[in-house]
DNA sequence: TTGGTCAGTGAACAGTTGTAACCACAGTCG
DNA sequence: CGACTGTGGTTACAACTGTTCACTGACCAA
């Protein structure tokens, strides 16, 4: 980040990421089609014209949110997908490295599936280009495994979406199980486990 | 059908129906949570106050149109899994039946698949719980499949709730490519056969 | 034919919304 | 130091929201 910036720039930094943040945590209980921009700016205890300063509309904002929930998945993935080479290990590294992710960015990851296919057309597209993005990443990583030598263009791409669009299923489902007891949250893990097993074990056998 | 009901009983039932159908054609660019009733009763040409007459509120209007949209898929399920012995032949049919649906009943499947984890508390409830019904279905099918003898009653429904969200997944993506290009209507329901495939083939050597 | 039931109306309510115009004043820079 | 920039505040507007109330008039059973 080249040099410090002046107070200014650190004022408006702030101001807007308080923003952000406060229409994240509006959105655990609505959708952002129905959030309004008062609200937000009521949230953060500034004039609704302010807002003007930051976003051009709220779909603007969200925008940048999707920006913000996904960037930081991108090194997961990488993590998740070039972990060991036993596939049982992986699948529960994996596990572990969505569980965390989830417990520590519940906001993030629920507005994420809800508005992946939300009323919102910029952030929905938005969304997609994000999640192309990481199948495109899990794709190179697969390109890497010995295991994938014979297979296709096409039926890697195919594989990674699977993976990707599992990824967040599963995301989904732990963040439903956030408040629940910790005996359906462990059902919830070892369901999700298995069905990645599944998917692992058609993929040793996808030549045959 | 009992007998005909008198002119009034019916005249409401086609008020309502309008007003569910508005409401679904409106959902079409926007989410349920920012739906006015307003709106809706401005588009079937009533007054405001006529809504109540027929729901307590949009949420509730939300809560039918779950039922209205998925009640019909109950047959279709029950056609998917228990088409023929061929595993190939069987998901092409699947394919079909899917891309069949999503053609015929498109506003319906967008509503599931946006709400399904949208800001509406009560509908997403709905909707899980129709799932949560559709995976009873397909399990109870597996049971029937000889190839699924030795599998354990946890292992089935996790195997049968993978299949419910696949499909869902499926006609999502689908309902997407709905206007565009024929070759890319093509390429999604070829991806999406290939998925079905991968998963099928791990449920084969699942017990290896 | 009479009389009750009830789907739909019309007006009015207090709140809310997005946005425009203008203003204040702290931070920045020549 | 003084002028400029631009974040944020204030006020105001018209349009919209959900909900209430008393009402009309067509249907339907007696």
């Amino acid at each position: 980040m080249s040099h410090t910036l002046g107070v200014r720039q650190a004022q408006k930094q702030k101001t807007r990421q308080a923003l952000l943040d406060a229409a994240l945590g509006l959105l655990e209980e609505q959708s952002l089609s129905s959030l309004g921009l008062r609200e937000v700016t009521r949230e953060v205890g500034v004039a609704p014209t302010a807002f003007y300063r930051h976003f051009r509309s709220i779909a603007d904002l969200g925008v940048v949110l999707v920006e913000e929930a996904l960037g930081s998945l991108h090194e997961m993935i990488r993590m998740v997908v070039s972990a060991t080479d036993d596939p049982d290990e992986r699948i529960a590294s994996a596990i572990g490295l969505i569980v965390g992710h989830v417990e520590a960015h519940p906001a993030h990851i629920r507005f994420i599936a809800r508005e992946r296919s939300g009323g919102v057309r910029p952030v929905r597209e938005a969304i997609r280009g994000q999640l192309a993005r990481f199948a495109e990443e899990v794709k190179a990583q697969l390109v890497k495994d010995p295991q994938a030598e014979a297979w296709t263009d096409d039926d890697l791409s195919m594989l990674a979406s699977l993976y990707v669009d599992q990824m967040l299923f599963t995301a989904s489902l732990v963040l439903e199980a956030l408040d629940a007891p910790p005996e359906e949250r462990e059902r919830v893990a070892h369901v999700a486990t298995r069905q990645l097993r599944l998917i692992s074990i058609g993929r040793q056998h996808w030549l045959d």
